[in-house]
DNA sequence: TCACCCAAGA
């Protein structure tokens, strides 16, 4: 007998337990893969173990069920007390060591153990396929390439199954061209699962155009795989208002939506920071029911939590339940970029185990909020609380906050630490390392560095421009720059700031105009607020304050106080009192709250002996109530870091740190006289 | 009874 639905079987077990006819294994067989399939796994268990006589097919068909159930521990002792043990059996097991992760190498294990072993159980097609998904998750052509020859050899290269696995491996081990080849050259007839893999190929590689080509190709097979596919590599590539479009589409043509569709819909929304579009699909995802998915639920908190809306993120993650550590990460990364670490730190602490991913989410956060000190402590927490490599991005990270703070000696341990665990150096690892060495003060280093790098992108080359102009080598600056355009890596807003940056530091008024000129007219990028700062510096500095003014008048953009900071300055450079009240009064007017203000604006009264317009602007500091946080130095010693502020006798050794500045002092009065 | 293609947080 045939049991054919759920409904069919369960009606089939009553009547065998009432009855007391004990059924036959073919149909207990049958029950269990009923209800395993169905999600009653502890019904197929229990009929399982009620079972007085078992064939091959039980032990496999119950096996079968707890691999798709993610149960390994099961699995292994299943299949170690399995009396009889055929080929299913073993592809069986092997599937589940490739689909959970860390049996990887109990699967090489096994499959060859398959070969060797006495007697010989032999592989067939399912075993590899299912090798050469192992062999995409780890990425490993050479074996994948054996696998290969071996289906070429045995004659099992033409069926679906074996393509679009091909392809697939191809693909993930990064080998497009072979890719397309096997695509290609099964074109007589279109087999719907190679052409989701060849979509998923394309999307991968970033060549989406041609994917969408594939994807509309005899478009009548499209089945929801194909949509979700097309959906989710827009998605991926950053073409978030195409993959909701298709999306719409979708549901026009009344194409089955499942759980996967969501979960990229989602994400394009996250995308788009679109709490209009999200609150939308949210909406959807109650009214179909898939609001028990976690990719689902941590879509949803994220969306919320990338638009900034922290308070309906928390609400959806109550909601929801069950501890889901995507969805906390994505509130802490939420928190972070509102700035609010004490909360980011407080969901830190709250998850039990804790990945590299949430590491960096904190570590990123802390850096944000340029609190570097706590960058610090965290790496000493990490070191000491895990025993893995440390992750390239929280390196990053932490040379992020050496080059904030100057701090040479733990930027030059992160480095020896790259190159004794063998990290691989990927550009923005490289970038990081570069800018720290010269932010450090060693442009020495940061040089050495970069011309070790032969294939040089532009964040390479704006950190080491952006490098030469700090330490004032214009010249250096400049020839980066013309080796950047010889090389066809095209410049962005950031390298005519470091270019610019180089001017304002020698004085070149003449190059900084033809910088500004020449980022509109030559590589049509827009000056933004960096540039025009820079310019408005760069006429202070030269005693061009008529430039200066002119250029303020002219600028397309409404000055921010960082403009206006700048202008300022140059006020102060070329003693002109009549234009910094100008200035102060737009600054003040946009930044009437910050103390820095306030105390520069006094700085500049000050410094042309304005004493009386100098009290005003105290006075008005003080009756708006701001403060100014103290200036401060550090240095780092064995103990850790000591902070100084001016006046400073907190330090326990504050006496002889005293006398010895005195006799310093002393020291460099006399060179001077000399 | 076992195998292919689509989903999340830096």
């Amino acid at each position: 007998m045939q049991l054919k639905s759920l409904k069919d079987g369960l009606f089939f077990h009553v009547k065998s337990i009432k009855s007391g006819i004990q059924p036959t294994i073919f149909s207990s067989n049958q029950l269990i893969h009923l209800y395993a399939k169905n999600g009653f796994l502890h019904e197929a268990d229990k009929l399982f173990d009620e079972m007085p006589y078992r064939n091959v097919f039980t032990w496999n068909t119950i096996i079968a069920a707890h691999v798709k159930n993610h149960n390994l521990t099961r699995v292994e002792v299943l299949f170690n007390s399995s009396p009889r043990k055929d080929l299913v059996t073993y592809n069986s097991m092997l599937s589940g060591y490739v689909n959970i992760d860390g049996y990887e190498v109990n699967a090489l294990r096994l499959f060859v153990e398959m070969q060797y072993s006495r007697p010989v159980i032999g592989i067939d097609e399912f075993t590899i396929t299912t090798m050469l998904n192992l062999v995409a998750k780890l990425a490993v052509p050479s074996l994948g390439m054996q696998l290969h020859s071996y289906m070429v050899k045995s004659g099992s290269v033409s069926s679906g199954f074996s393509v679009s696995s091909l392809i697939d491996m191809y693909s993930k081990c990064g080998f497009f061209q072979e890719t397309c080849q096997l695509f290609g050259e099964g074109h007589g007839e279109l087999d719907l699962a190679s052409k989701n893999a060849m979509v998923a190929a394309c999307c991968r590689e970033g060549e989406v155009e041609l994917g969408l080509n594939v994807f509309w190709l005899e478009p009548e097979l499209n089945d929801t795989v194909s949509w979700n596919t097309m959906i989710s590599g827009f998605e991926r590539n950053g073409f978030f208002k195409d993959s909701l479009k298709l999306f719409v589409y979708m549901v026009e043509k009344r194409v089955r939506i499942n759980e996967h569709t969501f979960s990229s819909v989602l994400s394009a929304c996250s995308g788009m920071r679109s709490v209009k579009l999200g609150k939308e699909v949210h909406a959807r995802v109650l009214k179909e029911g898939f609001n028990t998915n976690p990719y689902i639920t941590s879509g949803i908190v994220d969306v919320y939590c990338k638009c900034g809306y922290m308070e309906y993120a928390e609400l959806a993650n109550a909601v929801f339940g069950s501890e889901n550590t995507f969805s906390v990460t994505s509130l802490i990364l939420g928190y972070s970029y509102t700035g609010n670490m004490a909360k980011a730190r407080w969901l830190f602490d709250s998850l039990a185990e804790k990945n590299s991913v949430v590491w960096t989410a904190l570590f990123s956060g802390y850096m944000k909020s340029r609190q570097c000190e706590e960058v610090f402590m965290l790496l000493k927490e990490l070191v000491v609380k895990e025993t893995y490599v440390l992750d390239a991005l929280i390196l990053i990270s932490v040379l992020g906050a050496c080059a904030i703070r100057s701090s040479l000696d733990p930027g030059k341990e992160i480095h020896s630490y790259i190159l004794r665990t063998g990290i691989e150096m990927d550009k923005k690892l490289m970038s990081s390392i570069i800018d720290m060495y010269s932010k450090c003060g060693n442009i020495t280093y940061a040089e050495r560095i970069f011309k070790e790098v032969m294939k040089r992108d532009k964040v390479l080359y704006n950190v080491m421009i952006a490098g030469y102009a700090h330490h004032g080598h214009e010249d250096e600056a400049i020839n980066a720059f013309n080796e950047m355009l010889g090389r066809d890596v095209r410049p962005d807003a950031a390298t005519f700031v470091a270019l610019m940056s180089a001017c304002r530091h020698v004085g070149s008024v003449e190059l900084g105009e033809k910088f500004l000129h020449s980022m509109t007219i030559d590589h049509d990028l827009t000056p933004e607020t960096d540039h025009y700062a820079c310019m408005v510096d760069l006429y202070g500095r030269a005693n061009q304050l008529e430039k200066a003014v002119l250029l303020m008048r002219n600028i397309p953009i409404e000055p921010d106080p960082v403009i206006w900071g700048a202008f300022l300055n140059a006020c102060k450079i070329n003693g002109n009192m009549g234009l910094a009240r100008e200035a102060e009064d737009n600054l003040l007017r946009i930044e009437g709250d910050t103390g820095a203000r306030y105390i520069q604006l006094a700085n500049v009264y000050a410094a042309e002996g304005n004493w009386n317009e100098m009290r005003r602007v105290m006075e008005k500091m003080k009756r708006k109530n701001v403060k100014k946080l103290a200036g401060c130095s550090w240095v780092y010693t064995e103990n850790g870091v000591s902070v100084f502020t001016s006046g400073d006798t907190s330090h326990a050794r504050s006496e002889s740190i005293y006398s010895t500045l005195a006799c310093l002092t002393t020291e460099i009065d006399h060179i001077a006289l000399e």
